[in-house]
DNA sequence: CCTAAACGTTGTCATATGACAACGTTTTAG
DNA sequence: CTAAAACGTTGTCATATGACAACGTTTAGG
């Protein structure tokens, strides 16, 4: 437990320019929850109200389609931050899900908590901009790579720009981020 | 032209809590520009140093894939705004082309004054994230249903969601925006 | 106004991928 | 440790969509 907010510190560390003192403040607001593998999180139909720090393990971001398929929209590794974030921006019922995809240690700040922070860590707030900078980077670069890519493309691509989903993440959940069955993400791995 | 700033102005009003005072001051840091239809805003290799709000017409941003094809990644119609996102906040080279689809009037930001305002007037900061958060959910939401649906189902996602684009926007660019090719949109259409 | 280019539609054909099933292996829960 | 469930792989078959071409219509530029 004193690992993950070791981590955490860490994080706002190398992220931010807190000073010891804001980041102890500031981690403090945060609490631990240990989560087995399939834990769930974030419920469809729910309103997010939490962000979440990973400090081990890995959390998947997902919802389920009309007929029944699961589609992720983002993996969480150790020393990173996610939410249901859709749900947790609108304060809208979340599409997604939001589940322990390996035991994990967590560090969890709730919304209310989160956004008082704002106000005295501005620094807080910036990181906050930052990730919703990059993960909208990040999501309009899978909508251009999976719009105008094969199947095959798509998986060279995850192997060479997040390769370690491929090492870490199951086949099944990797093929339900890459936009495609298990069997097809299995045939196309038997092409390379 | 002065009709373009009035627009502007408007959009401030309706979405910051600036006074009439501080909005003259900040639109007057946009310059205007009044462009045919296919001008070329920003180009792929190049480094986007502007935000654009469009007055009239509508911009249209998209790559182009390694077989040629273009890919649609937004429109943006009259009264909001856009920009090569992903290098304005990089600082790399685009990927990215934005054009106009149809003759329009801008109003230009450069990316420095941007920032600047930032400071004198934090509302235009909070306008920035705001924006940022649409532009995140609005990608993630494609994520989920271009890779979940079959081309009709996106099809008449569109026509449910987002039906403007399909009575203003060429078909070509809408089979672009929507992942296929113009003869499958041709067709789906047919189906309906 | 005229001409060439771009566009939208429709047809044919090829192909990538989904749906489903079978089967051995691995993981999980009791 | 054991039984059941989940998983990964591979096969067959059906189908949605891409590639390409033909053609009439619309648009844009001189």
């Amino acid at each position: 437990m004193d690992k993950a907010y070791l981590r955490l510190a860490r994080y706002f560390q190398e992220n931010t320019a807190l000073s010891e003192a804001d980041i102890e403040a500031v981690i403090s607001l945060f609490h631990y929850k240990k989560v087995k593998r399939h834990h769930m999180l974030e419920q469809e139909g729910k309103v997010c109200k939490h962000f979440y720090f990973v400090a081990t393990g890995c959390l998947r971001l997902y919802e389920i389609d009309k007929k029944g398929n699961e589609i992720t929209g983002k993996f969480a590794l150790e020393d990173s931050i996610i939410s249901a974030i859709t749900s947790f921006i609108t304060q809208k019922k979340s599409r997604d899900f939001l589940a322990a995809h390996e035991p994990s240690e967590l560090l969890i700040i709730n919304r209310e908590d989160f956004y008082k922070a704002f106000q005295t860590f501005p620094a807080v707030e910036a990181l906050y901009h930052k990730f919703m900078e990059f993960a909208f980077v990040h999501s309009q670069m899978r909508v251009y790579i999976f719009l105008g890519m094969e199947g095959i493309d798509r998986l060279k691509w995850v192997m060479e720009h997040e390769p370690k989903l491929l090492t870490r993440i199951s086949s099944k959940a990797v093929a339900s981020y890459l936009g495609m069955t298990n069997s097809t993400l299995s045939k196309l791995k038997a092409k390379l």
